[in-house]
DNA sequence: AGCACGCCGACT
DNA sequence: GTCGGCGTGCTC
């Protein structure tokens, strides 16, 4: 480390390096007039590269006739806050991933070229900027505090203020100069359309609200409980009222699947602000507009998915994790983080409250739920020695048709697509697998192929037993297109839909499909997990679960926790009826503790139990994990990587290191995979070691012959 | 990651 | 004689 004559910037660079990258600023610049957060353009090898500066440096470890200068900024301020500047990098350091990726990551990715921001459409406008701690306020009275108070619920156009307050321009530079105000865009598309009031909250719903805003403008974080689905929605769209009538942002974290176009409609017509989206699904400008518009603060509440967590916030008021314990909040490849972990962090950075909706369980203890919907009475089918028509039980059946009898409807849940997941040959015993996988290869019938739902690999149903030639090949088991079938035999007369992955792929196709049921019309309808979600269904009153068993036998720690959760999140479907409903469980294991704890005791005791085992276990929450995952064509070269990265520790102090093992899927796409699992009871002790053992792991020289990531806090061990 | 450099095998 | 394989090293 030598002291410079001049500051360098410390930049950060998207490349799979854990470390950064020191430069001289642009020629003629100064480096400390170039704030943290400011994109530049660097040269790189011999290539030009986006870095982004992260501050700045009075020394360097590199030689000074080394370091070259950056070639110019790129934005006139800082595209990401500082706040969300220093996030990043604790991010990095805990989830040991390369600083410059997680840097990438948080960008969309038309912002992550070499060239300026592009200027947006839309009209001139002013809004708060947020304001320096040091700021002078105007004094009250004064037509710049009017001008600010015009502004506090969010930007306004020249033209708007040109109506408004008259000689606001003279007003507005005065502010500007205190960066108390900025001038920006807005956009047409963000513009509100009228609102439509909502419910009156109930008591329950006016004391949570009232219990969290007392903790406007500080940290802290809240576990909404007790309240039912839609009832909670109505507590954050207050909260976010009450954030955006103090002139700041909502940030809503929504699953994968929640962010459809009901949800959007909701926020729209009951807030009537400026909304923007963020999901998977945009186009890159999209992406960028809406990004931006979060950033600059024109839009006011800023709905997304996962990645959502990392966009900055100019006004930040509250975040909300609806759904927090859903699994697309995990980042399952790449920077592996959590969404809702990370929403935490921002709301202790940002000094805002947020909301964590964890508790989808509480509908089956809860008492009043609106609608008057009740408790769904549970029963478990003995599958032990009972024939079954195509996977049905004749209880399960009789059922059925007592249900659509009464001319009500009824859900049939199977978490498997396709018609049927093994396709096997009587004679020889020959069963389609995946060649890559060693997986068996669900038949899809309609589609007529075989696919490999590990690796997404297809092909043709072969005409014979390759084996042994037989032209009679049997389905074995029974996926929801055979469901679907039987179900289409057994009850000709009902309309009958299936939602899976196959059925929703086209756009709109979920609400489509949906929308063809009449509420009081009786009606059959077979899915996957995706029913556990969506429209509600006032006329249905009857659910099946087929295949529960699957889920009370896995090698992954939280397939019972996800087992129990399933249970809880169909049966809620039956409960939201107008009259009682019925859920139903098929298994050859009726006398199991799990099922038989979640069915007399509710899911907060199958849950306590859970976590008794998982404490027993040596598995979160009473553990902190790291999973070091490696796979390569060969399994020599996955065990000499693991059993390489295993000798680097040195029996590090509360710190378990079990393995290496073999993952649960032992090949998967034709690549050999086995694991590391690190587990310490200590958080400080597992984070202790994690950084520097890392750091020797990357440079080991059997990494090279391997792909290999680090999980932390992986959550499951696939 | 990208990209160069470098050192061995089969081609005009 | 060269084209090209990927093992190794480097990027401020």
């Amino acid at each position: 480390m030598r002291a410079l004559s001049t500051p360098v910037l410390r930049v950060a660079i998207a490349v799979p390096l854990a470390q950064t990258f020191d430069y001289l600023p642009p020629r003629g610049i100064e480096a400390r007039t170039i704030a943290a957060g400011t994109r530049l353009a660097v040269p790189f090898g011999r290539g030009e590269r986006v870095g982004i500066v992260l501050g700045h440096a009075e020394d360097s470890v590199i030689e000074p006739d080394k370091l070259r200068c950056a070639l110019r900024v790129l934005d006139d301020a800082p595209l990401l806050s500082a706040e969300l500047v220093q996030t990043l990098a604790w991010a990095a350091r805990y989830y040991q991933h390369p600083l410059g990726e997680v840097m990438e990551t948080a960008l969309p990715a038309s912002l992550r070229r070499v060239q300026a921001l592009p200027t947006p459409a839309g009209e001139r406008a002013l809004v708060r900027a947020s304001a320096p701690v040091d700021a002078e306020l105007p004094r009250k009275g004064s037509r710049a505090a009017a001008l600010l108070d015009l502004l506090a619920p969010g930007p306004l156009t020249y033209t708007a203020l040109d109506a408004r307050l008259p000689g606001w321009r003279s007003a507005a530079t005065n502010l500007r100069k205190r960066g108390l105000v900025l001038t920006t865009t807005l956009q047409t598309r963000l513009l509100p359309v009228a609102p439509i009031a909502g419910p009156p909250l109930s008591e329950e719903q006016r004391a949570a609200v009232d219990a969290i805003a007392t903790h406007a403008g500080e940290f802290a974080p809240v576990v909404l409980e007790g309240i039912t689905g839609s009832g909670k929605t109505e507590v954050y769209l207050a909260l976010i009222a009450q954030a955006l009538a103090r002139g700041e942002q909502a940030l809503v974290l929504v699953p994968e699947i929640g962010l459809t176009p009901q949800t959007l409609r909701r926020f729209r017509e009951r807030l009537a602000c400026r909304i923007a989206v963020l999901h998977s699904g945009l186009a890159d400008g999209e992406r960028a507009r809406a990004w931006l518009a979060a950033a600059r603060g024109e839009a006011q509440v800023i709905i997304g998915t996962r990645s959502a967590v990392l966009v900055p916030l100019a006004r930040a008021g509250i975040i909300v994790v609806d759904e927090e314990h859903d699994a697309s909040y995990k980042q399952q490849e790449g920077w592996r983080y959590h969404a809702r972990d990370l929403a935490l962090v921002r709301g202790k950075a940002l000094g805002v409250p947020v909301v964590l909706d964890g508790a989808r369980y509480s509908r089956l203890h809860l008492s009043s739920r609106p609608g008057a919907a009740r408790v769904p009475r549970f029963q478990l089918i003995d599958l032990r020695g009972k024939s079954l028509q195509h996977g049905l039980a004749d209880t399960t059946i009789t059922a059925l048709r007592a249900c659509l009898a009464r001319g009500e409807q009824a859900l049939v849940f199977r978490n498997r697509r396709g018609y049927a997941p093994v396709l096997a040959c009587h004679v020889c015993a020959w069963h389609a697998a995946c060649a890559r996988c060693d997986k068996p290869l669900t038949w899809h019938r309609g589609a007529a192929q075989l696919a490999c739902h590990h690796c997404g690999a297809q092909q043709r149903v072969p005409s014979a037993c390759p084996q042994c030639g037989n032209a009679h090949l049997a389905p074995l088991g029974h996926g929801t297109e055979r469901l679907e079938e039987t179900l289409a035999q057994l009850f000709p007369q009902t309309s009958l839909v299936r939602i899976d992955r196959e059925t929703t792929r086209r756009k709109h196709a979920f609400d489509d499909l949906f929308g063809t049921l009449a509420e009081d019309k009786p009606a059959l309808i077979v899915g996957t997990q995706m029913l556990a979600k969506g429209h509600d269904l006032p006329n249905l009153t009857l659910v099946v679960i087929v295949g529960v068993d699957e889920g009370l036998y896995s090698v992954d720690f939280r397939a019972e926790e996800r087992l129990a959760q399933l249970i809880v999140q169909v049966a809620g479907r039956a409960g939201r009826a107008r009259k009682p409903g019925a859920v139903l469980l098929q298994t050859h294991e009726p006398e199991h503790p799990l099922l038989q704890t979640v069915l007399r005791q509710g899911y907060a005791v199958a849950a306590m139990r859970l976590l008794r085992e998982r404490s027993e276990a040596g598995l979160p929450p009473y553990a902190h994990l790291a999973l070091l995952r490696a796979q390569a064509a060969q399994a020599t070269h996955t065990d000499a990587f693991l059993h390489a990265a295993c000798a680097l520790a040195d029996a590090p102090q509360g710190v378990a290191l079990l393995g290496p093992m073999p993952a649960p899927m032992p090949r998967r796409a034709g690549m050999q995979r086995a694991q590391l699992l690190l587990s310490a009871e200590e958080r400080t002790h597992l984070h202790a070691f994690l950084p520097d053992w890392i750091a020797r792991v990357r440079h080991l020289s059997e990494a090279r012959r391997v792909r290999w990531s680090i999980d932390v806090d992986p959550i499951d061990l696939y």
